[in-house]
DNA sequence: AGTGGAAGCGCG
DNA sequence: AAAGCGCGCTTCCACT
């Protein structure tokens, strides 16, 4: 065991270090704590002390609040790397005999690993920092217990670790002093003898929470079963014991040597299996008489369970992953982290296959205990503090839960697909790929991987000798679209390397990953209402293409019909409500097209080049037979509108799309550059970048309020920390503070586009409640939604019953009231019916303009 | 063998 | 000097 040595030459970095080669560690020598960061820094370099800079500071001042002192503190590496990058995994390997030694000689009782290059040295298999942090490890092969939190350095660029890397310390104390509270959970198994206790017990209690234990993630699939379902009370968790169709637990010893390697046996825990059915049908009753709070973690996933294999489902008042997401979106809101950061639970995780069932039933009834106790007291915590927080508590209860529940009739539902359609698309994409491969392979005359970057990008640029114009992040040559578009022409690989990407990425994503959910010709996709920081909700239908290759397949069961409610131009409504611009509300109280009207402007100024300006005059000859100029002419085409003009002139469409980039970018922060890019690839569109230069000046001139407001929530996410939705959700941007510029100005441009996002996203949740509530489901039945729109299906007949409705509460949500929302710009909503994106738009039966 | 980060591409 | 926002899925590839 080599003691530290002052002239180490293990590896490279006593040449470059200006100062202490092999810096020591720090501390008593009897230290219990042994904290471990990354490297010296400057400051450290310079005093030959550890954790002497900002950082320091940082750590010890928690380590201190939380009156932490025998700590010996040291690095992993121990001379300073040049450039403050990284130590290499060659440099950690070399000095590590030194943090042996250390270890050694303080036989610390905790060893804290603080960010990832510690974690990776001393704990294998935990490196994700952002998920072990404030978990103790156990290792019986080591002498020390270990402990990982997040280098305190990294909270001066991340400065929404600071709340994550205090909670940490302050447990650290806990434990050491301790102070953990019994944390385990009270739970027995139900069975026959004790099942008239357990529902006096459940029906005494006015809250319960429960979970369900399943054989995978799919509801929907009919070959899955349920293998247990916990009904956790404030005193106790009960778990009723179901597991596999013959494949029960014995009611057998386990421990008994005789039974020890077969405790399981067929047949039913309880003589019948209904039993157990009739049994959670009762407690669901029970809940409705009693009229019992309900809780869960994600509980529309349990519910789907039970409405398919129960036939009826518990009403869920409380879930505990939504409070979480909605009282901080940027924090993990998965069970095991929120029981470890707010109820100091110990690690209780299974594998998957054993979560699946695939181990001794004891066990697996045992985490199912332990999660439906800490869903529980997870719910007191969040609730406590939900009141804390009026604006956020009514968010929650009235929009966030009705909206829940609503998506479980919704996810239920499903969406009807042409199967045959679909199996046709598969097999002519499938046959496609096979051509353009062969074609492929016969262009550069050997085999290749199509989806391997690095093959191509050694094909294109050093094969091929190709020029590369655009990089990675990372800074490698890329191979994006953006990239080999500017190819084209060079060679002919890259049209059908263009080709290749799409057709796989259709097939693979949306032919083959589709298949896997879709049973009995419906499509069963989930969504998660915390799958945004913003308020929007996530899916994988999201992203099916427009070009309705697959979109249109997606329709209704005989009798019906397929509809789209979209709440129209929803984003640019809400940035003329709270921006106030002028010309913005101008569009939108007297009906004009607010990308026309950009369109036309930016024509008239002269922005726009290219065939528009003649295009423009040619347009209003044709329909008023008068001989215009420009700007007069851009004026009348104004007033015509995009839909007449586009009937004279078909490329209006396109010169519509290319404002549409222009509003989307810019009002969002989008300066020149990015703008090319995407307006070249999302738009077909390359303006030079005098264009796109001249395009944003011009709209901030237009709509020349836009600045002003952007300024205006740069000063609130500056003052606040967060800025809000009109529905009053947060969205917190610690970065605002971080040392980083980029970071801050993303925090800003953030802070601009969450709003307006979130608000959107809130309306339609308020939309998705209301129609879900109010309309009547004989007629008419949710099936999806689609970030500012809504799926449903209508039956045959029943339009005019239900569709006007609709577009009354996408106008004007009765939430709106509750949240005190008022809206000077109209909202509106419009319809399209038949099958999706291929649908025709539905006119209202009475002529009946927005207020 | 399983995991996680990139890269790439689909969407509003 | 550099600067839209918000997602999910598939594949490759390096790492353990």
């Amino acid at each position: 065991m080599a003691s530290l040595c002052p002239a180490c030459q293990k590896c490279g970095l006593y040449k470059t270090t200006t100062g202490t080669v092999c810096l020591a560690g720090e501390g008593p020598k009897n230290a219990k704590i042994m904290v471990v960061g990354e490297a010296p820094g400057r400051e450290e370099e310079k005093t030959g002390r550890p954790f002497m800079g900002a950082s320091g500071k940082l750590l010890r001042e928690a380590l201190r609040k939380n009156n932490l002192d025998s700590v010996f503190i040291t690095n992993t590496v121990r001379c300073r790397p040049p450039d403050n990058r990284k130590p290499t995994a060659a440099e950690t390997k070399a000095c590590r005999e030194y943090l042996d030694y250390e270890i050694e000689r303080i036989k610390p009782k905790i060893v804290v690993a603080l960010g990832a290059t510690p974690t990776k040295v001393l704990f294998k298999g935990k490196a994700k920092v952002s998920q072990h942090h404030g978990t103790i490890i156990d290792d019986a092969s080591k002498q020390y217990r270990g402990y990982v939190s997040y280098h305190p350095a990294a909270m001066l660029y991340d400065p929404g670790i600071e709340h994550t890397f205090n909670a940490d310390i302050a447990r650290l104390g806990r434990t050491l002093r301790n102070e953990l509270p019994s944390t385990d959970v009270k739970w027995s198994i139900v069975r026959r003898g004790n099942v008239a206790q357990f529902i006096h017990e459940f029906t005494a209690s006015p809250i319960f929470s429960f979970d369900l234990e399943t054989s995978g993630l799919f509801p929907h699939d009919a070959k899955g079963w349920i293998n247990c379902i916990g009904i956790g009370l404030p005193e106790k968790t009960w778990v009723i014991p179901i597991m596999a169709p013959g494949f029960y637990p014995s009611r057998k010893d386990p421990k008994n040597k005789k039974n020890k390697k077969k405790h399981y046996y067929r047949g039913s825990p309880w003589s019948r299996g209904d039993a157990l059915k009739f049994l959670i049908r009762f407690l669901i009753h029970i809940q409705k008489k009693t009229e019992k709070i309900g809780v869960a973690q994600n509980g529309k996933f349990d519910n789907l369970w039970l409405a398919r294999y129960i036939g009826k489902r518990f009403k869920i008042h409380f879930d505990t992953m939504l409070a979480s997401h909605t009282l901080d979106e940027n924090t993990d809101n998965d069970l095991k982290s929120n029981a470890r950061q707010e109820l100091d639970a110990p690690e209780y995780d299974l594998t998957t296959a054993e979560k699946k069932g695939n181990c001794d039933p004891f066990k697996l009834y045992q985490y199912n205990a332990r999660d439906c106790g800490y869903t529980l007291r997870l719910k007191k915590v969040f609730h406590r503090r939900l009141k804390q927080e009026p604006e956020l508590e009514r968010l929650f209860f009235r929009l966030v839960m009705p909206a829940a529940r609503a998506l479980e009739d919704i996810e239920l539902e499903g969406k009807t697909l042409d199967m045959e359609k679909f199996e046709e698309l598969g097999l002519s994409l499938r046959s496609r790929e096979i051509n353009l491969v062969a074609k492929l392979r016969k262009l550069i005359g050997h085999e290749i991987n199509w989806d391997s970057p690095q093959q191509v990008r050694k094909l294109l640029y050093d094969d091929l000798g190709m020029e590369c114009t655009v990089f990675t992040k990372k800074g490698a040559k890329s191979t994006g679209e953006a990239a080999i578009i500017d190819l084209k022409g060079k060679h002919p690989i890259i049209d059908a390397m263009i080709e290749y990407r799409e057709v796989t990425k259709f097939y693979r994503t949306y032919v083959k990953g589709f298949r896997a959910v879709i049973v009995d010709g419906k499509l069963y996709i989930s969504y998660k209402i915390h799958g945004t920081r913003t308020g929007r909700y996530s899916s994988r239908i999201h992203s099916i293409p427009r070009d309705g290759s697959v979109r249109n397949l997606v329709g209704a069961p005989p009798g019906w019909k397929f509809i789209q409610a979209d709440i129209s131009q929803a984003e640019l409504r809400i940035i003329a409500q709270t921006s106030s611009d002028l010309e913005m509300r101008k569009c939108f109280l007297e009906g004009i097209d607010i990308h026309w009207r950009t369109l036309m402007f930016a024509i008239s100024a002269g922005y726009i080049k290219g065939e528009y300006a003649n295009r423009v005059i040619e347009t209003v000859e044709q329909i008023d037979g008068v001989n215009l100029r420009i700007t007069e002419a851009c004026e009348r085409l104004l007033e015509v509108g995009h839909e007449a003009a586009i009937r004279i002139w078909p490329g209006w469409k396109e010169g519509r799309k290319k404002a549409k980039a222009i509003n989307f970018g810019y009002v969002y922060g989008m300066y020149e550059k990015k703008f090319i890019q995407t307006a070249k690839t999302k738009y077909g569109w390359e303006p030079t970048w005098d264009e796109a230069h001249a395009c944003r000046e011009g709209y901030f001139s237009l709509y020349n309020e836009l600045p002003n407001w952007h300024s205006k929530q740069k000063r609130l996410v500056k003052l606040n920390g967060y800025v809000r939705t009109m529905f009053g959700r947060k969205r917190r941007l610690p970065g605002i503070e971080s040392k980083d510029k980029m970071k801050r100005m993303e925090a800003e441009r953030q802070a601009i586009n969450a709003p307006v996002q979130g608000t959107i996203g809130d309306w339609k949740a308020a939309v998705l409640v209301e129609v879900h509530e109010t309309v009547d489901r004989t007629k008419f039945r949710l099936v999806g939604e689609h970030h500012d729109a809504l799926l449903g299906i209508v039956r045959d007949g029943c339009e005019d019953d239900v569709l006007p409705q609709i577009v009354q509460i996408i106008r004007k949500p009765k939430l709106l009231k509750e949240f005190k929302i008022h809206m000077d710009i109209p909202m509106d909503g419009e319809v399209e019916v038949g099958s999706w994106g291929a649908g025709v738009a539905y006119k209202l039966p009475n002529i009946r303009k927005a207020a």
